[in-house]
DNA sequence: GGAACCTCTCAGCGGATTCTCAGTGCCCTG
DNA sequence: CAGGGCACTGAGAATCCGCTGAGAGGTTCC
């Protein structure tokens, strides 16, 4: 991972490596270079905005090379430099700040398992549709507003979608890794979120698991 | 980089730089044609107000002489000169005083890659239209007047029409990256920029998505 | 030096959202 | 079929967030 900033650094080291992955830090675009030259990586993570090399001019120099490593690329940047700037020079996926730490794990494992960049970044789960991009929930293809919080729950309950998931789980992921409040809070906003994309569509893509949690129904319900 | 305005090319130099570009600055247009002859730049940018030798003139001459190398020219905004003749000189894209230096760096990039203008950038959103190159926005056929900032904001937000983008993620792009102000500046300047291109006509391009950030409907509302 | 304009800050309001709580109902087990 | 545990529900309190008007500095242009 090529990142300057030492607290983003820090943080996605730190959760990357409870991942599951073994990960490298470098702190700029000459050292990037390098690394990347003496040692195969499985994937690397580069930031756009570095000291010494920008990242789109260390993705130039590795190429030039040789060096086809996977690289997912982090822009805090928008249309100006938009992703086919990137695409262009030999990224294989991009993500752009502030992102979501799952989402970059998924991406990440992406990579590494296919070798390309996972193409729908829309979840599905019947005729329910999750753009994560975006953030846009749609059903039968009716747009569906939701709140942050419910929002976050229902990205996680599809991205585990088929899986059932502990109240726990839900509230370290959803909620804060700390939460120290009611349980209940989950099962407040399951409601929430049935009401809204179960209950309008005679539905019930939300399935309780008494004593374990909840599971969303790959089929929709 | 041909610029006699001292302060703006200081600014400019030191960015470029950051951003990766090894720069060479010269102050008027004799110097301009005489560097240029005898070195092998990757692109040019030539403002048109220079001392002894103006940017058309420096143009036609390089073009004389065979030099091919892109050329970006800089254009004040309410000049005699439109933009066409600077095409017609041979210039390769050009850019409207005050300009973004993002703007700046992105149609650099696109010059050096691909040899060649970036496409014309006209952002359309329904009956909503922004001239990128010329500073212009449209409502309806009418010419809507923003200051700076506003545009800025404008911009931004119709280069990701249809996408929700945050307030860090605005203030970041059309702030500085530095920004540690109030973050309520946007919010205030959401409401300027509505009160000139929603309010007047009836429409409502820019939606609010509570506690995520902003979206431009693609449609213009 | 003044007028017009632009940028940004601030504080108050009101509605949306989040969360808590207590009561109800349902399921499973014994 | 009784009881306990777990999930569901409705109400409401607390908090957050975006909107708004006013106005303070700064700049530019006469």
């Amino acid at each position: 991972m090529v990142e300057d900033e030492l607290r983003l650094a820090d943080t996605v080291h730190r959760g990357l490596t409870d991942a599951g992955f073994v990960v490298e830090l470098v702190h700029d675009g000459e050292n990037a270079v390098w690394a990347a030259t003496e040692h195969s990586y499985d994937v690397i993570v580069l930031d756009i905005m570095l000291p010494k090399l920008n990242g789109y001019r260390v993705l130039e120099l590795l190429r030039a090379r040789g060096i086809w490593t996977p690289v997912l690329m982090l822009t805090a940047k928008d249309g100006e430099y938009d992703q086919t700037d990137a695409f262009d020079l030999g990224a294989d996926d991009y993500l752009t700040k502030p992102f979501s730490f799952l989402v970059l794990v998924a991406r990440l494992r992406a990579l590494i398992r296919r070798g390309g960049p996972e193409r729908p970044v829309v979840l599905m789960a019947g005729d329910l549709s999750l753009d994560v991009a975006r953030r846009r929930v749609e059903r039968n293809g009716r747009e569906i507003t939701l709140t942050p919080r419910e929002y976050g729950l229902l990205e996680f309950l599809m991205r585990h979608r088929g899986d059932t998931v502990s109240k726990t789980e839900i509230l370290q992921n959803v909620w804060d890794p700390a939460f120290d409040g009611d349980p209940n809070v989950v099962e407040v906003y399951v409601r929430y979120l049935r009401k809204k994309i179960d209950t309008p569509f005679a539905r019930h893509a939300i399935e309780t698991i008494r004593g374990m949690g909840y599971r969303l129904n790959p089929e929709g319900g």
